[in-house]
DNA sequence: CGGTCTCTTGACGGAGTTCAAAGCTAGTGG
DNA sequence: CCACTAGCTTTGAACTCCGTCAAGAGACCG
């Protein structure tokens, strides 16, 4: 259990905890193992979870009406993954989260999310800190995608995710960037060729 | 004074705050009135503060290197602005803010919420929840940008914003689709025929 | 009214899509 | 350990949506 105790500061790094603050909060998450390919919500579920990625990769996505798939984030480790529109108002899912590199994931409730704010006010401005950043890489994003094309996009992704290739598809940056695979190999061809 | 104190629970609702608390909050807000056209915020300035939009209306909005603006957000009455991602890390503002239609907002700066999260913990909360609720919009705009041709984009935008039209020129709601004014005039027409 | 700002319309071009097929690659079983 | 298959990527040709450029028509404000 100082193994677990240890997870938990990497999970809140920079809060220091009591130890019954470390207890309070080791019993409030769970572990789970996923392999590749294994689904951890699926759409239309109500969504009571949240997500730390301690190890492994996963992929949040929504298909639309024509059956198309769009991938609204990858989780690596030390990520939070959940469908956060769902999970904040306890409601159904409309997107799916699928395991795409064989993960050791941590996932609390709402509820117990609730318990850990009130009784240790540190873990709220954690979760505010962490919202506000993912706010912002969003804002990021939107602005990325009114503004550039395609292939500056693409740029912009692996240097920001280097070392993605190993765990992720092409036609999971295809439809993370917003274009068909096809296009995608294009442009990888093009910028080969420079 | 009662009159102030009531705006400040107009902002904060569902919060009950004591004489002490009230005035604390009194101390740390400015009252700023703007007029349609004037801008809030340049970018490359330092952003010290976020506003809360108590009338009139507001756009954020990105120059990209080809001279094109994309408007990232609007904010009307009970609305937050601000350019989140340099508020935050108190950095140089990429994005400008301006006015589009005759403003009264209230200014609070970073260093004077952190005393409010300090003193009065339910300020936190409820910037947490905001955080979360702004999350979650944005995260629905990513997807609708990925999977929905401009016309749809237009029609829920429209649908979402009821009664912007009153404030917003179209090539405003152009630059936040992420089309140009002349595409955006096509579509308008196709909607009208129909 | 006159001028400027905004919206519309048309002709053309380009980035990205669609559909179809072929070429790789990696994992599986014989 | 090779062979086969299924999954992934590449390529080509035709098409489509939206952008660009240019000009004209409204609309709003002094």
């Amino acid at each position: 259990m100082n193994f677990e105790n240890s997870i938990f500061s990497e999970i809140f790094k920079d809060i220091a905890f009591t130890a019954e603050e470390n207890s309070l909060i080791r019993s409030n998450f769970e572990q789970i193992t996923l392999i590749k390919g294994e689904t951890l919500l699926h759409s239309n579920e109500i969504v009571y979870h949240q997500y730390y990625v301690y190890d492994g990769c996963l992929r949040t996505f929504f298909i639309d009406d024509s059956g198309k798939e769009h991938t609204l984030q990858f989780a690596m480790k030390d990520w939070w993954i959940s469908d956060y529109t769902a999970f904040f108002s306890t409601s159904k899912a409309i997107m799916n989260i699928e395991c795409i590199q064989d993960a050791t994931i941590y996932k609390i409730s709402k509820e117990s999310i609730e318990i850990l704010y009130h009784q240790i006010p540190q873990i709220e401005t954690f979760f505010r800190k962490k919202m506000e950043n993912g706010f912002a890489a969003f804002q990021k994003r939107i602005l990325s995608n009114l503004s550039q094309p395609a292939k500056e996009r693409y740029i912009y992704f692996m240097n920001n995710y280097p070392n993605i290739e190993q765990s992720v598809k092409n036609y999971h940056i295809a439809s993370y960037l917003g274009i068909t695979t096809e296009s995608l190999s294009r442009i990888r061809k093009e910028i080969a060729q420079e």
